[in-house]
DNA sequence: CTGTTAGCGCCTTCAG
DNA sequence: CTGAAGGCGCTAACAG
């Protein structure tokens, strides 16, 4: 059987109040019977019962993430964000609930079903949408939340990695590179960076002295599949570009293999560049000229802030943009 | 504030008891009251506690797992394992836990600590150690656990994939192709699997007919770079061996380097096998001749085993043995 | 410094 | 069919 203060209290014939008084350093107990209750304590066991300490003291030590099924688990990404939240929650003293759930409808009613089953004391929300109905539910909801990621309305709680300044960046390196031509292929428009990411194409594209064509702007949807497909098109056009630039890597990777299908040497005939920094970046062949995103820092961080949101301190920094480093490889051409 | 059966007593005119027993269906209550008790609940959007359920009712719904900081997180087999894990659980309404803890003493009483304080249902316990200390303490605590992976004692519910099996394979897939001079690439001793994968190996040198040599057997630490060094010491030996096999894939991978920068082409001058299929392997180049394991199904397997151990159902399987699938890419030649 | 009292929200006998 | 009462294990006022 569990052992429980009561057990202790029997044990050292002290009432229960002072055994949890002498465990938990609440109140004033006497120096020789603290030690004495603790030394029995240890010797059975005692491991407090957390669900009658949430029960009482209205906070459970635990931070959520919902996981979307399909996607995120096999994004290398999401996991590594976990893994930040994870490190930095066990550094407070937090666990982490995962709840897997399918996107859209169910999601929602998980983080409905999870806040208000009070089972969590903060949530970390990841890749957001334009007009996330998750960050409208737990802003009603007043639960403490914050979010990897920025949507069009910005009072919450977020950090993000600055797509614009990373994209600019790309584009800038690969002008500086003597390239006039430089295409690019979006993700989703319904995801919240995809805007920012193009306002950093455009702001580079504009800062070069370049101007901004349609057909050289594609959409993908973020697979290597659909960067392969966007890549064909954008080389099918009677003036093809010489640099292609993906919002992410996966991307892409999919645009050099499609390069290469057309017998093109990736970085001379046409530069590539992604964004995210996956580790098949470093492996692609050529390597991939990329935008790191810190991923696992930003994991970490995230969990500061939320801890702050949820002690109530008084958030200075309640939007946390970090910018991106440029890692050239040889994909661009800079290198070769 | 949250609203409790207390809110929808007040607001129905019945009392606790019936509130409950109309929403949980236990006891018998007239359908109409049932109906309008139900309504209510829904249009003050009722969520029970967690906490006070857990409490009374003694089970918390919860599966967890705890993970070693340094090593998993970067491992991508952990995390699909994790998403198997998740998927089930949702399937059963369980949640995950995770404790993310240093490894160790550290995670070891990460376990006492999330046993004993009732914090969970059950726990899968990944890569297994020879005398898994976590083992040992569970099965003391009488606490319900499965274990991916064997150790030597075989005591408890497991689901593993026949490592011996598949590294048979891949030898007498190797020999098949015609080749006498076999190396192997061991993981660290201390894991459970890595017997059984030698035994694998020295089993499929003796069914193909030929002879163990100490030489041909060196030691890595699971990661490419030890691969790297393990395949280059193999490659000065006076008599280097044409065929290398490795206990996983990123040893594998780093061999594949090695061999390259020795100015050999991979699966002609000398094949290369590994172990895992990871993602990397398809995308290697060449391609990486492997054995998959089906972590995800793996995790999912895993879930249902666990969850019959808690219910205290007749776990008539207590032990799942699944034999891995031989994937044959250009590393090993045979597709050259 | 120590103990008594009173719940947290829920489930579950046991009586009406 | 409905309700009153008790308690899961813990914490927090409030007295002594």
């Amino acid at each position: 059987m569990k052992v429980t203060l009561k057990d202790i209290a029997r044990e050292s014939g002290y009432s229960i109040t002072t055994v949890s008084h002498a465990l938990s350093g609440y109140g004033d107990v006497n120096e020789n019977t603290r030690q004495h209750i603790i030394a029995i304590a240890e010797r059975l066991g005692y491991q407090p019962n957390l669900a009658a300490r949430h029960l009482r003291s209205k906070q459970t030590k635990t931070i959520g993430m919902v996981i979307p099924l399909t996607t995120y688990y096999s994004d290398p990404f999401f996991m590594e964000l976990l893994s930040g939240v994870g490190r930095q929650a066990a550094e407070y003293g937090y666990d982490l609930l995962l709840s897997a759930q399918q996107p859209g409808e169910e999601e929602l009613s998980a983080y409905r079903r999870i806040v208000a089953s009070s089972r969590i004391d903060g949530v970390v929300v990841a890749r957001v949408q334009r007009d996330d109905p998750r960050i409208t539910f737990l802003k009603e909801a007043r639960h403490p939340f914050v979010v990897f990621g920025r949507s069009n309305a910005n009072d919450y709680p977020y950090i993000d990695v600055d797509g614009r300044a990373g994209i600019r960046q790309i584009v800038l390196h690969l002008a500086r590179l003597g390239h006039r031509r430089i295409a690019f292929i979006l993700s989703p428009p319904q995801l919240a960076f995809t805007t920012l990411r193009y306002e950093g194409y455009c702001q580079g594209l504009d800062e070069a002295g370049l101007s901004l064509r349609d057909d050289y702007v594609v959409e993908g949807d973020l697979t290597r599949a659909s960067g392969h497909a966007a890549a064909l098109r954008l080389l099918a056009l009677p003036e093809p570009p010489t640099a292609i630039v993906a919002c992410n890597d996966s991307m892409a990777i999919g645009a050099m293999l499609a390069i290469q299908e057309r017998k093109l040497v990736v970085g001379r005939d046409v530069a590539v560049a992604g964004f995210d920094d996956i580790p098949a970046a470093a492996n692609a062949s050529p390597p991939l000229t990329t935008v790191r995103q810190p991923i696992y820092d930003i994991g970490r961080q995230a969990l500061d802030m939320l801890i702050r949101v949820i002690r109530n301190e008084p958030v200075e920094n309640l939007h946390v943009l970090l910018v991106p480093e440029l890692i050239v490889r040889a994909s661009s051409g800079g290198m070769i």
